[in-house]
DNA sequence: GGTCGGTCTACAT
DNA sequence: TAGACCGACC
């Protein structure tokens, strides 16, 4: 779900480029996206059980056009589920059930367009469907990687240590973990994608945006993202991206925040919110990845002397 | 004015 | 499923 807001207030620095404006670089993929979105053109078949690979055809198009352009692409697949994020999977894993059943039974009727909207509903990226895209992309010697946990992290990890120049995914939270070229909406007709830089950060300001991330340091464009509701923390209720803007700019920290929001007493603070906050910071800075040159597990970034303890680890991964 | 929940829609062929 | 969009509500 990623940072509600924040791609609409990164407008003024989005810029929509062709693809060879990236040729002779290496870009880093988010697998889930176009294996999500490979399923629409096969839901009625994974659905139903009948041998399909059109979600692999469908990457692998984007793959060969990718390379059409000159960039080679560096694909990044999920791993298991963060111990901070578990506990969501059982409900969705219920409601495709149900929209399995509500398929079949249409289809059975004969309603089978209606019955595809179901299929579509109920369909999920297995890791069965996320192996057979890896054996199409080792065929093509694609390069590849399974991220221990999450593929966020690992993806802003190969950008960080050279091994890709820039991200594509749909999911603002890169930049929350610090990716300094985040790519979306590849167009493949257009060639193109949209890119959001790093380093454009300092030209967000009111009144162009909602937000204003002037002479800001990634330590508070983090605390904004965090402060506003992340996949790690739900925000405190009532504050949005805009009030977390606002109340950082005036506050400098998050500490300061908590605390004048305890003191007026205007909004309902859960008791240990500045502890999760400290843990979600934790998953953006140091979740654990995985090093293709040192190849072991490591954090995404090196805990320098910083306070850290086996419930961290347990929280990160190990 | 800002948040938040609801609804619509793209996703691909 | 997630993002965009819109209207209700504080």
């Amino acid at each position: 779900m990623g940072i509600a807001g924040l791609l609409p207030a990164l407008k003024p620095i989005q810029l929509t480029r062709h693809l060879s404006h990236f040729s002779g670089q290496t870009i880093a993929v988010d697998a889930y996206v176009w294996l999500h979105k490979g399923i629409y053109a096969c839901a009625t078949d994974l659905a139903t059980g009948k041998p399909t690979h059109k979600y692999v055809d469908y990457a692998m198009h984007r793959v060969r056009l990718l390379r059409y352009h000159n960039i080679e692409p560096y694909i990044v697949f999920d791993g298991g589920p963060l111990p901070a994020k578990r506990g969501t999977e059982v409900s969705r894993k219920q409601a495709r059930d149900e929209y399995l059943a509500r398929g079949n039974a249409l289809a059975a009727q004969g309603r089978h367009s209606d019955a595809r909207e179901c299929y579509v509903k109920c369909a999920d990226v297995t890791p069965q469907m996320a192996y057979q895209l890896i054996k199409a992309l080792r065929a093509e010697n694609v390069s590849y990687i399974v991220a221990p946990y999450e593929a966020d992290a690992q993806l802003a990890y190969l950008e960080r240590i050279g091994l890709a120049d820039g991200i594509l995914t749909e999911d603002s939270d890169l930049l929350v973990y610090g990716c300094r070229t985040v790519l979306f909406k590849l167009d493949t007709n257009a060639a193109t994608v949209v890119s959001v830089s790093r380093k454009d950060f300092g030209a967000i300001a009111f009144p162009s945006s909602e937000i204003s991330l002037v002479g800001w340091s990634d330590v508070q464009f983090r605390a904004m993202a965090i402060l506003s509701g992340c996949d790690y923390l739900p925000s405190i209720p009532g504050i949005g991206l805009k009030t977390a803007c606002t109340l950082l700019r005036k506050w400098k920290t998050v500490n300061q925040v908590v605390k004048v929001l305890l003191l007026e007493g205007k909004k309902s603070v859960p008791k240990d919110y500045l502890k999760r906050f400290e843990m979600a910071e934790k998953c953006f800075l140091h979740q654990r990845v995985y090093c293709p040159l040192s190849e072991q597990l490591v954090h995404l970034a090196d805990i320098n002397g910083e306070e850290w303890n086996d419930e961290y680890d347990a929280y990160v991964g190990r």
